[in-house]
DNA sequence: TTGTGTGATTTGTGATCACAGTATATCACA
DNA sequence: TGTGATATACTGTGATCACAAATCACACAA
């Protein structure tokens, strides 16, 4: 009593003198990290995953693996094969279009709800990420421009406030991650990296169609960039 | 061999004599069987759903529960409480109307893809669906029309012949699904039932463009409707 | 009456085991 | 050397058990 009395006296309300440790379960960080491998491009598309081969790698269970793998399943960031094993998805042209096109569609919608939405604080730290957007095309640092890419967007689509759209897009870029990944060094040489700037002006000045506009073109450019280059699975 | 040869003769090639019994894990049947409650509203909002409970009732060990609660958390079929558990989610009006739009975006997507690939087939069955679905409309049977009026726009979307779209869409039913049969009663009352000729006709003109935007307003329609007899959580 | 500490019960989590099915490798025989 | 059957290993699946954390209830004291 004495010390919480205390601790309110010196104003911290939600308690920072004890940070709070995050019990996080086991299967969360196999699911973490088979996603972060994923999306790295760690995997090459139609490899089998099984359970124990996995379990034993990262030196855990095959239980919490199999809760990853579930949880996997059900994102489609990898397949279920009639066995039972999982694979990570091949990218046929097929697929790729209807995933662009979604992605076109969606965070198109979420750019035009964030346009309405967003505030001071995320259109400045929007505005530095894309100086180092910048920065990086320039550079050539592929992995980095990907990285920041993705911030970029991120940023904004967390500032729709819709955490529906926001979960719908994410499962999108978990798909479309290890496919876009294997071709992050040829991204620089793309060359149109002024996009994320027509953005920004057009959030800035609360343009909700413009700003839609400019990020679905970013979008579908890429996208055709990416298809003259890659190589799809029939 | 020679079983096998004399079968061949009988031109059984696929084998008609022995039903091909689908190796259906349990885990699936079970997550089938939570999917179907969560539709049917069989749960109240909020209501915790704990492992042994479930499994119990169920006549089956944890482990195949456990299974299925991951996938339709990560299906967003139900939340994921802090200490493990899981509970059938609470409708909150800004939840509706995300779900709503996202609903009129992706459907309206959906339709408008139909338009260009639907099969004279294809369109027949929605014709007959369609008729069905008035003689619903006008008998009252609320759970009925429910029923058609599913089956009609799944039709389409299948005929869409997109399958991520598809699974995008179906996993906004199954979060929309506990909270519309909550009224199912109430639609009958609705008396805009005849967006789905619209949508028909539009179809069959092959015309995207009006059968999208007949689609849509039937889906903020059917909400604007729910939404003014419904309760929300805060 | 209200707050507090303690005990019991219930919770999810993870490991291990048994099992049935399938694919693979191995070996015998022609 | 090629072909066949058999045996071996490996696959996911499901059940059971042990454990720790959280929750709840109840008794006791201020």
């Amino acid at each position: 009593m004495t010390t919480l009395a205390a601790s309110k006296v010196k104003g911290d309300d939600d308690g920072p003198v004890l940070a709070k440790l995050p019990r996080e379960p086991l299967h969360d960080r196999v699911y973490k990290e088979l996603r972060r491998a994923l999306m790295a491009a760690r995997f090459t598309p139609g490899e089998q995953l099984t359970l124990r081969a996995t379990a034993e790698k990262m030196g855990v269970s095959v239980m919490p693996v199999r809760a990853a793998f579930n949880r996997l399943v059900a994102e489609r960031a990898v397949v279920l094969l009639p066995n039972g094993s999982v694979a990570v998805p091949q990218m046929s042209a097929r697929r790729f279009e209807e995933l662009v096109e979604l992605r076109a569609t969606l965070e198109g919608l979420a750019v035009r709800k964030a346009a309405k939405a967003i505030t001071p604080a995320e259109l400045d730290a929007l505005a530095e990420i894309s100086d180092e957007l910048t920065k990086a095309g320039m550079s050539g640092d592929g992995e980095l421009y990907l990285d920041l890419n993705k911030a970029f967007k991120f940023t904004i689509y967390e500032a729709s406030r819709s955490p529906e759209l926001f979960g719908l897009i994410e499962a999108l870029w978990l798909q479309f991650g290890p496919f876009m990944h294997n071709y992050a060094k040829d991204v620089r040489a793309h060359g149109v990296e002024d996009c994320h700037r027509e953005v920004l002006a057009a959030l800035q000045a609360r343009d909700g169609a413009a700003a839609e506009k400019a990020m679905t073109s970013d979008i579908s450019g890429g996208a055709k960039f990416l298809a003259s280059v890659a190589t799809f699975a029939p």
